[in-house]
DNA sequence: TTTGACATTATGTGCATGCATATTGATAAT
DNA sequence: ATTATCAATATGCATGCACATAATGTCAAA
């Protein structure tokens, strides 16, 4: 029994997007209204005005109030990436995760973390670096700060057991945050740890994340190298 | 006029956000069913359904059938960055534009080039290799592979004068692709338009876009130094 | 104990209707 | 010619209702 009948929003949705990708409507053109459409697809406005404003969302359409419908002139591509636990990563890959922390201690932070967190200087801040293995092989080098103002309950956390990162993601919400990749040249004790030659330089993440105004931490990490980072479109 | 009433969706929807921030919700627990909520708010079940369904697009909850709605384990978290054409990048920066075309020719490609694009390794295909420059420095060094027989109109196009990037962008429509970024060690040609030593490595991404079944084009850039690639969450 | 049929239930969707709101373009006032 | 005003219009939203669909637990049969 093939029900899906052919006036679901699915299906609007599709008859238009073919539509689009077929070149009756050109990127730029104004499309029929919604009660148009609704008209010739035989269904209701409403449903006609879900599928628009799904297609709206993923950026196929531009909508505007009494200016109507057009198709979107792609300017930019929308790229998209889960990032997941580090330890689910290895273990996906059927490999054996282990990580070992290096340092973890309350510390004054250099300045430039503390202007990121947005924290006074003088505030001391939680510290750890720790060394992520894949089969033994070091794997990624992760150096973070937290800011123990917003994160009271991290203090009481054994760091030694659970990875500050699996523990934060599982118990920590944040609103928004910012994540910045770039190619780094190591210092010498990211070199040591996943045994380079120092200068070399690797792919570098920094992520920062924020609870409202309050800042939650700020990881870098560092990638060995071969390391790749995937993204869909 | 403050208008807005307290039981339009995005009002309901915030109202559930915030039980699930301030942990009156947990993750991982079973939030009232959407009968129950549409009477504690006041509001139609369509729109308690409505706020739900768009916390649930952006993971903030889980839904299943008959199972009820869960705050999610956030497992992953999601990024997302807009690739812009890199004129606009540029230019945004208030600084100025310029590319210069290496190469432009068909050319057999390599085999690792015909893999990614699924193509005969004996079919010729248009290969492009470019530099982009802000304020004259070089910025972005990019190779690009065009599958002609899906792109049959790019051969007519002066490529000298509009950048193929932004042609494609405007033109061609594709429905999905991989970005893919790592930190490559530059070869000669990369070295020397970007003016670094041999050897060096700096952020290098590939893009391989798809229309339907049929690969579009894969794009490498290589980055200056510097250079940061920056994403929300 | 296991299996399978079935009622139950929570979410998912379509529709008609009425009203809200933003934007435009025409018209009138300056 | 310029500006203010206003009606027309396309999208946006809230609601009540009915029915669809998936998953679950129950209960009976094997």
């Amino acid at each position: 029994m093939t029900t899906s009948r052919s006036h679901t929003w699915q299906a609007i949705q599709e008859r238009i997007r073919s539509n689009i990708e077929n070149r009756t409507w050109c990127p730029g053109d104004l499309i029929p209204g919604e009660a148009a459409l609704a008209e010739e697809f035989g269904c209701a406005r409403t449903t006609v005005n879900r599928a628009l404003r799904e297609l709206a969302a993923t950026g196929v359409i531009d909508r505007k109030r009494k200016a109507g419908t057009r198709v979107a002139i792609q300017k930019t591509r929308r790229v998209t990436a889960e990032i997941p636990v580090i330890r689910e990563q290895v273990e996906r890959n059927k490999q054996t995760y282990k990580f070992s922390v290096l340092e973890n201690r309350m510390l004054q932070p250099p300045l430039h973390v503390s202007k990121i967190l947005a924290t006074n200087n003088k505030t001391k801040l939680l510290h750890l670096r720790s060394v992520h293995f894949a089969d033994e092989i070091p794997f990624i080098y992760e150096d973070r700060w937290i800011n123990t103002k917003t994160i009271k309950e991290v203090e009481s956390v054994d760091l030694s057991q659970t990875s500050v990162n699996e523990w934060l993601v599982q118990n920590v919400p944040f609103t928004n945050g910012e994540f910045i990749v770039e190619a780094s040249v190591v210092n010498a004790k990211v070199a040591r740890a996943l045994q380079l030659k120092p200068d070399e330089s690797v792919l570098g993440s920094r992520r920062t994340t924020w609870l409202d105004d309050q800042s939650v931490t700020t990881v870098s990490l560092y990638y060995a190298p071969g390391y790749q980072m995937r993204f869909e479109i």
